[in-house]
RNA sequence: UCCUGAGUAGCUCAAUGGUAGAGCGUUCGGCUGUUAACCGAAAUGUUGUAGGUUCGAGUCCUACCUCAGGAGCCA
């Protein structure tokens, strides 16, 4: 019996007999040698099958195998300066758990695939190693995520998926018939509830899956995406922009240490996430309309930024850039406004550099009850609905904000993807549910 | 929802209105160090769907479907 070993191991045990179970990646042939690429969801291992050595079974088994059949190798670990990855296998013996048809071959070949063949086959595509690079460096981001907040004094507390109100408008909410009240939606964002649980715990987030029905077809949305959304209690806009700031560092930090050769195989400029260092530009909404007037944009003030302003505003920098004091008129009811400017509200945005734009929106929130109940109003929502949320302003109301910040499109940002349909397993888009 | 573009072999793409093609993949054969290996041979088609124009349509026209890129809205 030798031992199993995963990929990534290999070079702990150069010199020994092992057994690495994988999938067939790729075969070359020639003549009397076989260089069958195993794959193991860990790594890469080129193995080397010599005629001379095998039973003359196992030699034609391997030598017509198809790609992505699964199988177990064993032989001896090698350390090989001709092998991509360092270290070969000299196979000594195979056992083949499912040989793929050649009638119907494995889809995805080594060439080139359009995006519609390689979504409609996402369930594979996940196998290739330029998606398992972009799923590594968001697992890592999630973890630095969590790893931030659990070390700076939030707690955990997720907020529900189904939800009674819609708390920034209706329109773009996904309707569920089961309750039989009410109407029920799926969650757009778990703010609303973040700031009851931070009105009990101090300082909290949330992170989870959020669901915007917005008939979006762009590079950055997605219907279906992950959201984590810090709360604090007595935190104030310049407050909530330190954190922001602090934890863009720390993910950026703990990908440029622990993710490197994810990013190699995507071909990231790595230049451009070292140079992501604090503090950020700070600038606020009315000198971003002065810049974007400057630079050919049509925007004039009272207006949101459009997808190329942010683009015009980030290509200046190669850092992220934090806008804040947007134009109250165009920001949801419950955003604080500036008390020296009730024209503008105490509300960020964070764009990430190199044009991908908005990664964060936050800001301060309407601790006075009277002014909360007259926006809820001028916004023409049912105040009923927002009972619950008034009370928090009724119990000891506090000066209070957070932000969220969408994972996707910080993962697209820090893996510098085209469209932000590869950082997710499974993307849900605007006519695309399955697989 | 609106604007623009594209649908041809399993995949990526060619084809003046006049016989449907190549590369990759698959199959067979060759090669003891290949790196998306290479060399030789073979099989593979309801040209997105439905109409129309024409002696003749993959190609022109109309409608629809699907996908892609973008806009608005957003993270």
């Amino acid at each position: 019996m030798s031992l199993r070993i995963t990929i990534s191991d290999a070079a702990g045990h150069a010199g020994e007999t092992v057994e690495i179970a994988g999938w067939l990646y790729n075969l070359r042939k020639s003549g009397k040698i076989v260089f069958p690429i195993l794959r193991d969801g860990s790594g890469i291992m080129q193995c080397v099958a010599l005629k001379s050595l095998l039973p003359e079974e196992v030699f034609e088994e391997l030598k017509h195998l198809t790609q992505e059949s699964s199988l177990i190798v064993r032989g001896k670990l090698r350390a090989e300066v001709r092998a991509p990855g360092g270290y070969e296998l000299d196979v000594e013996g195979v056992t083949i758990l499912q040989k793929v048809s050649e009638t119907e071959p494995y889809p995805i070949t080594p060439k080139d695939h359009g995006i519609e063949f390689l979504m409609d086959h996402r369930h594979l595509w996940l196998r290739s190693q330029r998606q398992h690079a972009i799923i590594r460096v968001r697992h890592e981001i999630i973890k630095a995520v969590r790893d931030y907040f659990d070390s700076h004094g939030f707690t955990l507390v997720d907020t529900p998926i189904f939800t009674p109100a819609a708390c920034e408008g209706t329109t773009n909410l996904f309707e569920v018939n089961y309750f039989e009240d009410d109407k029920a939606y799926l969650t757009q964002s778990g703010q609303l509830y973040s700031e009851a649980t931070a009105m009990a715990f101090g300082k909290v987030y949330c992170f989870g899956p959020t669901f915007r029905a917005e008939k979006s077809k762009t590079r950055r949305h997605l219907t279906e995406f992950w959201m984590v959304e810090p709360e604090m209690a007595f935190a104030d806009l310049e407050e909530i922009k330190r954190v922001a700031e602090e934890m863009i560092l720390f993910i950026v930090g703990r990908v440029l240490e622990n993710k490197r050769e994810e990013l190699k195989v995507l071909e990231r400029d790595i230049s451009k996430l070292e140079m992501i260092q604090g503090p950020f530009i700070r600038m606020s909404y009315d000198d971003a309309v002065k810049n974007l007037q400057a630079n050919g944009s049509e925007i004039v003030w009272g207006g949101d930024l459009g997808g190329g302003d942010e683009t015009i505003l980030t290509k200046q920098f190669d850092k992220p850039i934090m806008v804040d004091r947007f134009p109250t008129a165009i920001k949801a009811f419950y955003m604080q406004p500036d008390p020296e400017r009730e024209e503008v509200a105490l509300g960020v945005d964070v764009l990430a550099p190199e044009g991908y734009g908005e990664i964060i929106g936050g800001g301060q929130r309407i601790h006075d009850p009277d002014l909360l109940l007259r926006r809820i109003e001028e916004h023409g929502l049912p105040k009923e609905a927002f009972d619950w949320y008034l009370d928090l302003r009724k119990y000891g109301t506090v000066p209070h904000g957070g932000f969220g910040m969408g994972i996707e499109r910080c993962v697209a940002w820090i893996c510098g993807l085209e469209h932000i349909r590869e950082t997710i397993a499974f993307p849900r888009l605007l006519n695309r549910l399955r697989p």
